[in-house]
This record gives C-alpha cells, structure tokens and sequence, in this order.
DNA sequence: TCATGTCCATAGGCTGAGGCTATCGAGCGG
DNA sequence: CCGCTCGATAGCCTCAGCCTATGGACATGA
C-alpha cells in the first residue's frame, strides 16, 4: 500500500471515472489504471466496479474509503505540523536564567523574539545556577543562561559566551557617594551597610566572595530581597548594593551609580544547552538572537 | 512521504537506534537511515537528533510520531477490513425474494449459507416482482429471487434462471379430491372455491391469467393472505389453491396435493442482479450457493 | 449496420528510487 | 593508543512506476 495509490482510489472514488481522475492527479491514465490494480490485487480485492460509464465503489472500495481519507489527512496534517515547527511558527523554548538576569538582558530580547515569532511558547525559568543545571541536563530546559564559572562540573553541556558585565555599587541619590575619587574599592565596602540578594543569587556569592578575598565579612542591614526590592531598599537609603551596571542604568530614578575601582568585578553571562541533543528549532533561533543582541 | 519511511521512522523512535531498528524492520542499516534522511529533507526538518548512544527525536519528531503511529494503525486497519470482507468473514447481502419463495426454497438456503458464514448480515426484502425490480435497480438490493418473465422491462438486470416449479391444486385432505382422474384442468376452477394470496403475490397474476386463458374468471372465496393464511384457510376446507408443489409438499399436514392436468402450469425461478455493478463478494457467493441448491 | 467516439486495459520501453555490500569516520572504552 | 561500535557515505543493481501507443468493449448516430 501507498500514499500515491491512495491517493489515485480516493480520485477515483470522487470522480467515479478513471481518465478524469487521472487528470486530477495529474498522472497519465495508464499509470492510474495500474496503480489501482496494483492496491486491489495488494488488498486481495476489487475497489471499484467497472462498468462503462458507471464507476462504483464496491463493498470493499466503501471500506476502504474513510480510512484512505483518513490517511491521506493525516499525512498532510503531518507534513503541516513539522513545517511549522520548521519555520518558527509554532514551538516552544523552555529558557532558564539566573534571576539578575532576567531583570537586565532579557526582556528586550524576548520582546524582540516575539514579535518576529510570535507563534513560539517562550517558558522561563528562574532559578540558581546549579538549579539551572541540573534542570538542563534533565531535559526540562532547552536553554539556559547563567554565570561563569559553572557552579558543578557541567555534564556534557556546551556553554556559549555572550557578555561580560561590570558590577557597580549603586547608592541612593540623597546619601552622599560612597567611596573615594568617585570610585569604590572593595575594601570600601567593609562595614558599609550593604542591601543584599537572598541566597540562590550569583551576585551575592560573587560579592561575598570579593569581600573574603579582601579579608572581611561584609556587613548586611537588609538581605534576602529579589533585585527590585534590592533597588528599592537602596533608593530609600537603607544602604548600598552591587548590581550588574546593566541594572543600575535600566532603573536609575532615584540611584546613584558609582562604578569600582581597578580591577572591579566582573561577570561573564554564556548561554548554556545540552552537548548531546540538538535544541529544538526554537531554541536555536533564540540563542541566535541571544547572541547578537550580546554582540551588540 | 511513504509507509516504509513512517515505519521506519516508528522504529528508530522506539529502538533510540539505527542499528537495532534496522534489524526490527529487516532492513540493511544504510537503507534506513537514507529513508530516514529522505523523510527529514522532504519534510525540511530533522527528526532525530543523533548523538552517539543516544538518539533522541527532535521537537519535529516528537510532532510526527503520534501522526505515523496512527497513520501506519489505520493501513492495517484498512488492510483487515477489505479482506475480512474479501474471505466472508464479514459483510452484508441484501436479497429480495417474491413472498412464495420467502416460505418455499430460502429458509433452509439461508441457513446454510448463514452456518458457513456466520459473519454475514442477511437482510431479507418481501415484495412482489415490480417491486424487487425497482430496488434492485436502486441499488437497495444486491440480489434478487424473482419469478421470469419480469413483469417491467427490465433496466439493466442480468437473471439467471434457477429452477422450475410445478403449480399443484391443494385442497383439504377432509374434502373430496377437486378434478377428474387425480388430476385438475384450468377448466375445473370454473367456479371452484378458490382461496386467493393477496396482490402482489405473482402466483395470483399467474392463476388468474391461466383461468382467463380458458375463458373464464375464477371465483374467490377469500382473497388477501400471505401464504400461511391461505393454506390454513384451505386446511380448514374454506376452498381449494394453487400453490408451487414445493410449498404443498413442506406443508402437507392436514392438506391434499393434486397435480395439474397436462400442460400444467410452471413458473421459473430466477436470480436477478444488476448488470452494471458486480454485486459484494457476500452476494456473489450466495448467488453461488443458491444456483448449487437449485440444480440439486 | 457500420462508422465513430469514449474509456478502461494491456504492452513495451525507460528512468530513478530504494535496496544491498563495502567502507569510512567519529567517539568511547580498555 | 588501539580496537570497537555505530551511523554516514559510496557505488552498484534491480525493479517499480511512469510514459506512449495500442487494443478491445460498448454506446451512439448516420
């Protein structure tokens, strides 16, 4: 059985003659002749009865019928649905990103995405980077976006660089600038009152790790906040923070931005997805858009 | 996109692998993995994502494998009920019979061709010839037991003959014997008590043409029964009938059979189908079986 | 009654799809 | 570092399916 000789019963079937049929099909009427004979004689039965002028359906050719329909849907349904996946107008990419992140790079770039695909489910995952992960490496997540270096020894996942960001302190705009010369050096930041993340943030080890490496333990009067409540807090003077100087330009009323003194802190944000299965149509694109816009 | 590929594709997806799914579908390992491929470029997609060890299906895979599951269940589907109907393992014959042969020849027809193929729907139609003309030319029976000549010109029906019947005087086996020297002339109904079918009933047009044939008009003493009624009402000495000698000798209880002078009257049993369509596989071969059951 | 037209079946030739074997090449494990 | 596994590639061969040309059955009109 065939996809064309279905094809070729249904016209029959329709037209109730075979030259005309074969002109739908656009197939000569030999051919067509054939072809049906080949599935009757496949089938182990007549389809159609022959009878100049009067082509009918025998009872074998009626149960055939839906069923022939039925397939020859199913096909194109088929062939619909994978090109749609194909071409980006339908899918969906699972992406998971370190909470600062997404407050900084990511909504321009998924509002960009989306209105050049606006069929594709875009899901996004918040969370640490060891959760990100994890989560990757079990195939809840296509794509990830996290900080440098990865917390585990990553499991066969292939990591994409996308940008470095600088951390600056940001203080409220009524407190006087912390630091000297209009910088901040780490050792500033020793009894400074700091407004902290809640755990699970990259910038929260990475600052106290900085501080350690100073030789103090930073001091915190609020902690535990998301990055608005960060800001927030800072903005009316409970004290200062360290944020991404993405953040501090995105939401500067009412902040003052200091950036750090020689060498400062970085981080480096790369895309992260599994090394053994190709990500799914989707999330490709985006990691293409991801990728330029970092460029950028 | 043909069966092979879906089949294959389906086997890939379930073995996660090339060379094991080859071996599933008895097929070399290059030649599945080129209809793999054909099927991925003809669908601008690829379906599998092969990392060595672990061959997964892409988000396209993932769409298509619902759509061949159900496209590969249908065609065996298929497959089984075109030959379940080509073995008699199932079907349908509508049959048309005259109401005479319903009580003469088909009960134990039927019920032999219902004990070999007990899958086969008999739908029974009652009706007077006109009628099973008209519903076979319809389309509404495949088969029809008719008596010959066909009252209208008939449209495209092929009969074949089945058998002779001889017409027989019936009488109540209380009453005298009807005719002269066992046997009864067309004349000797010149007003005889005649017990009368219904119209419609071709034994009626038949007796009443041989009565005027002779000259005369028979005379009814009741008219209007099936068969069963008018041999009871003969049993109960209402009068005398001329039935097919099949029927008096099945019913004799009760009942004397006197056969009619030379010529007698016959009728001729016939099969009749239309010319244009071949009958459903069932109908043919219980046209089989009702030729068999006639020579015999 | 014969010529003509219609329509499906058959015949014969050609091309390409799909199968096979042999082999390559990448990645993993000992 | 070598060998093994496993999917991809190469090259060849056969046959399935398409084509054109023609046959044959049936209907219609002169």
């Amino acid at each position: 059985m065939q996809f064309q000789q279905l094809t070729y019963f249904v016209a029959v079937a329709e037209a109730r003659h075979f030259t005309r049929a074969a002109e739908e099909v656009h197939v000569s009427q030999p051919s067509l002749s054939q072809q049906i004979r080949a599935l009757e004689s496949e089938l182990g039965a007549e389809l159609f009865s022959r009878a100049r002028g009067n082509i009918t359906l025998t009872d074998a050719g009626e149960a055939l019928l839906p069923l022939a329909r039925r397939i020859l849907a199913d096909a194109d349904t088929a062939r619909h649905e994978v090109q749609e996946l194909a071409q980006l107008r339908r899918g969906r990419v699972r992406l998971g990103a370190t909470p600062s992140l997404c407050t900084g790079l990511l909504p321009d770039v998924l509002r960009a995405f989306h209105d050049r695909h606006p069929g594709i489910q875009l899901l996004l995952e918040e969370g640490g980077s060891l959760d990100l992960v994890r989560e990757l490496a079990r195939g809840a997540l296509d794509l990830a976006l996290v900080v440098l270096p990865l917390p585990a020894a990553s499991p066969a996942l292939t990591t994409v660089e996308l940008l470095q960001e600088d951390l600056v302190v940001v203080s409220s705009a009524g407190a006087p600038r912390p630091g000297r010369g209009g910088r901040v050096r780490i050792a500033d930041l020793q009894g400074a009152p700091l407004v902290m993340f809640r755990h699970g943030y990259d910038l929260r080890e990475l600052t106290v790790a900085a501080c350690r490496a100073e030789g103090f333990e930073p001091s915190f009067t609020v902690e535990g906040g998301e990055m608005d409540a960060v800001l927030g807090f800072v903005r009316a003077g409970l004290g200062i923070a360290v944020v991404p100087s993405m953040v501090a330009v995105r939401s500067g009323h009412g902040l003052r931005t200091t950036p750090l003194a020689r060498p400062g802190l970085r981080r480096t944000i790369a895309l992260a997805h599994r090394s053994d299965v190709a990500p799914p149509r989707a999330a490709r694109e985006l990691q293409r858009v991801l990728l330029a816009a970092g460029r950028a």
